[in-house]
DNA sequence: TGTTCTTGTCTACATTGTAGACCTACAGGG
DNA sequence: CCCTGTAGGTCTACAATGTAGACAAGAACA
């Protein structure tokens, strides 16, 4: 049975990343729910309670699957504008992302209630590289703590947006959303249902652009007032 | 057995508000993966399989005490200055996912995936309503859509942010804070590792209002420039 | 060589979601 | 009043899950 199958890796040892790497096409490619150990283990060639010998439990494997896309993220260390190194990022960021929308929840949900000082290096760094930049274009460390958060806050908002409205199919999307608009009440709903042809126009890419552009736009005009509003 | 419970509804007939709430009570005391079909049961003082009689299965369960959840935020119909609704409705907001943290993985996921027009009616009644303010304060409808984006997307990072920075003890808190900052090598992580006295104290409400001025202020310098620089 | 540690395997168990058949009680029509 | 249909509740059963614990095979090192 299952001779279709890519015989992934039925050669030497096994290791963490191998492990993770074959968890993370799984959710990949058929989502969150489809990790089980017993398919994980299937998928590497080897008895299911293998993969205990290199992730202590589920959340574990699953936190490391994060982990491991949070690794893609590429890291430029220009010295160009903070603004710009901003920018880069979050598109960057993004695309990851998109490269991998199941496992999204996880980025976003995964580190919830661990508290921070107890993540994983991985999670925590691009948050330190955040800083890095902002600090070093002179932003006082507690400036700068916050300019990440309304930063970053707004990167995950968007990309969880993002991803609500990605459909797969662009063509079934507009019968889709004509239909799935349609069942409202227009009495509840009008601007809604008015909205329809520009929701079915969605840029993501453009729009976290004008997003960020707002943002540092706010910024900016923040710090010019009270350089000193928050502390 | 079970004797120290409480003896929930015993009463008459199950209807689907009961159900919810009594799902909403479980994962907000116990967590997500408390909230077994089984649990659930026991809790209504009831067999588990009735509970299908109210929810076509699990999932449908989590999305139905989402949506409960969201019914909580309270609509204010003022008219108010927009961007004072918009502040207001964001607090508001905060406070109910607060209220019930454990829910906020499935507002912020749940819909994933569900095309926007087939998701339950109570999880678009926010867009609509904020619609409503925008295009009522003279926005263009489209231009509303992307003011909508770009706040909600706002409103729902700030409030997973927050919700990771959250801990229940704040004595435990720094202790922890600590011993976990100094687990990470002083080299990778310089700024993050200074910052720990910031980190601990965090306030939310006046994080995420800071957030929202910013937000606002890079709004209105966007839309005075270029009344119409999206379309 | 012998010893210890790492890795993979096997078995076993409790817990989960849910299908399907059954039962029960009440609604509404005669 | 009784008869009957139907919605709600229960029981049983099954396949799938995460994971503990005992064991085996082979690598690393003495």
């Amino acid at each position: 049975m299952n001779a279709g199958m890519q015989a992934q890796e039925g050669s030497g040892r096994l290791n963490r990343r191998t492990v993770l790497g074959a968890a993370l096409e799984l959710v990949d490619e058929h989502g969150l729910d489809a990790l089980s150990m017993r398919r994980l283990g299937q998928a590497l060639g080897r008895d299911p309670m293998a993969v205990y010998r290199h992730a202590a439990n589920r959340k574990e494997l699953l936190a490391g699957v994060a982990e491991l896309v949070l690794d893609e993220v590429e890291i430029f260390t220009d010295d160009a504008h903070w603004q710009i190194q901003l920018r880069r990022m979050a598109h960057e960021m993004r695309r990851v992302c998109l490269r991998h929308p199941n496992v999204v929840p996880l980025l976003v949900t995964g580190p919830l209630s661990t508290p921070l000082g107890l993540r994983p290096a991985g999670t925590l760094r691009p948050l330190e590289q955040i800083l890095g930049i902002l600090i070093r274009a002179g932003f006082a460390p507690g400036d700068a703590l916050h300019v990440y958060r309304a930063f970053y806050g707004f990167l995950y908002g968007h990309i969880l947006n993002e991803l609500q409205e990605l459909i797969v199919d662009p063509e079934e999307n507009e019968a889709l959303l004509q239909l799935g608009l349609q069942r409202l009440p227009l009495r509840e709903f009008p601007h809604l249902r008015r909205l329809a042809p520009e929701l079915l126009e969605y840029d993501g890419e453009h729009e976290l652009d004008q997003g960020i552009t707002i943002l540092l736009a706010g910024l900016g005009q923040q710090l010019e007032t009270t350089s000193e509003a928050y502390t």
